[in-house]
DNA sequence: AAATTACGCAACCGCCCGTCT
DNA sequence: TAGACGGGCGGTTGCGTAATT
């Protein structure tokens, strides 16, 4: 069987993100949710593929995410699950809030691969999906969890982050699901039908890209504060 | 000051797996 | 049961910038 390539890359733009597109699918995601990435592009009015977006969005956009300088205790942890886990970098990023398993690859082989000896073994029954279950979920896991998030709807409602990051509660990483609950409440409370609203791409920030975005004290971002009501922004907080 | 090299990071690519029909 | 599809993951590439010559 061969598979069709996951997008028609025909016109899609590739390459950095400039901000407007940031703008663009920060305002798609934190409002609608990702219920499809293969479509999302098309309805967030970007020129980009749907990989391109999940990964520009886990990678860069998404809240909470840590950047700079890692902490010795950070290093520590990755060169040690390093040893157990091998290269199965989501597992490793689920053990550091704030880090995206890409994140973690290029410090791996820029800096930390350099300090741990080439002839470290890695243990073969890193394979081994028992061994790997430190604390690591499986799949049915997330499923379970969408399914206690999001109630079901009119059309079913994925928010593949959820299984991304992996172990919320242990990760403090739970934000995703917030946003995409929130966006889905916050929705629910405008009294429209969602699914048949179209993509409003530039109503709910200023031209100056994120200002309208704040972090509130647990670290929950909201797109909504100037286009909603008090209530909304009390749900958030 | 200019040229070259090294480095870090963002992004892309292709494969694999799970789910759905 | 097989095929189609979407999402996730790890490897790799390419660009921008800092460091060095």
């Amino acid at each position: 069987m061969v598979r069709a390539p996951c997008c028609d890359k025909t016109g899609l733009k590739k390459g950095a993100w400039t901000p407007e597109e940031d703008r663009k699918l920060m305002a798609y995601v934190t409002r609608y949710g990702c219920w499809n990435w293969r479509q999302l592009p098309k309805f967030a009015g970007l020129q980009r593929c749907g990989k391109s977006c999940r990964l520009r969005w886990l990678n860069y956009l998404r809240p909470n995410i840590k950047r700079g300088n890692y902490t010795k205790e950070e290093e520590e942890t990755i060169v040690s699950l390093h040893k157990t886990l091998g290269n199965r970098w989501s597992i490793i990023s689920g053990k550091l809030p704030g880090r995206t398993d890409n994140e973690i690859k290029n410090h791996w082989h820029t800096n930390l691969s350099k300090r741990v000896k080439p002839n470290q073994p890695v243990s073969s029954e890193v394979m081994n999906e028992d061994s790997v279950s430190v604390g690591a979920p499986s799949k049915s896991d997330h499923t379970e969890k969408n399914v206690e998030n999001f109630p079901p709807s009119s059309q079913e409602i994925s928010c593949s982050e959820l299984s991304s990051v992996s172990n919320d509660s242990v990760l403090g990483m739970n934000t995703v699901a917030e946003d995409c609950v929130s966006s889905m409440e916050i929705f629910q409370d405008s009294g429209s039908d969602f699914w048949d609203l179209p993509f409003l791409p530039d109503n709910n920030y200023n031209q100056d890209g994120y200002e309208s975005l704040f972090l509130t004290e647990d670290g929950y971002m909201s797109f909504y504060a100037s286009a909603y009501d008090a209530d909304a922004i009390d749900w958030i907080q």
